[in-house]
DNA sequence: TGGTAATTTGGCTAAACTGCCAAATATATG
DNA sequence: CATATATTTGGCAGTTTAGCCAAATTACCA
């Protein structure tokens, strides 16, 4: 594999690496219904609200989500809703998967 | 967010994660090509084999390929091309990045 | 059976990631 | 200006991940 490639490839796993994490695939889930600030991501995730900030950062810079400050709120939306599309394509990975252990289990 | 929640998101975030790494992905798309044994990957790849061989294992696992056995190789082949249609999106967002950065740095 | 090629597994080190707390920053308000 | 609220940043401990080497496994063949 050569060096162009490779950074290609690169440059695309660090954008799967943003949304590849449970709180932050949340997250973008519930921006999918609009835009929602810090506070009321930190209610529904429950976790430390620096916790959230620091995802929310993670996906601000893969370039998924955008902030704009409003007083001394921070809103976050979803820029990129294209991102929405990886659910059906995860879940029926995942079925697929679980239709295989079924098969398994009952031997074959 | 409640457990089963949280277990859906998890469920969804690790398979998101077998697909999020350079060498991963760029196993994804030679596959897409038709199915291609260890060695052979291996060549193309440029690492060791038995680091593509715990690579394959992630995906394997993750339920993206499936193995085939043909004597003393092993044939991998894509098992959900839906993972393809990933890169269209991340192509976007990586794309819609570069342009806000260039927008940046022209000053607005 | 002994040997060879293909693949996987174990183990180790270095690097990256998470989540929390505490502290810093920014913004509104009295 | 002092205070309160919302968010971000720094830092630390624990966990996970990546990649290589060496060793084990598997299947073929003489």
């Amino acid at each position: 594999m050569d060096d162009k490639t490779r950074a290609l490839f690169e440059a695309q796993a660090a954008v799967l690496k943003a949304v590849a994490h449970p709180t932050r695939l949340y997250i973008v889930d519930r921006l999918s219904q609009g835009e929602k600030c810090v506070q009321e991501l930190t209610e529904m995730i429950g976790a430390d609200v620096s916790t959230v900030s620091k995802h929310l950062s993670v996906l601000k810079n893969a370039g998924i989500v955008r902030d704009n400050k409003c007083g001394t709120q921070v809103f976050y939306r979803l820029e990129m809703p294209c991102v929405l599309n990886f659910f059906s394509c995860v879940q029926s990975v995942i079925e697929s998967r679980l239709e295989d252990q079924i098969k398994l289990i009952r031997g074959k």
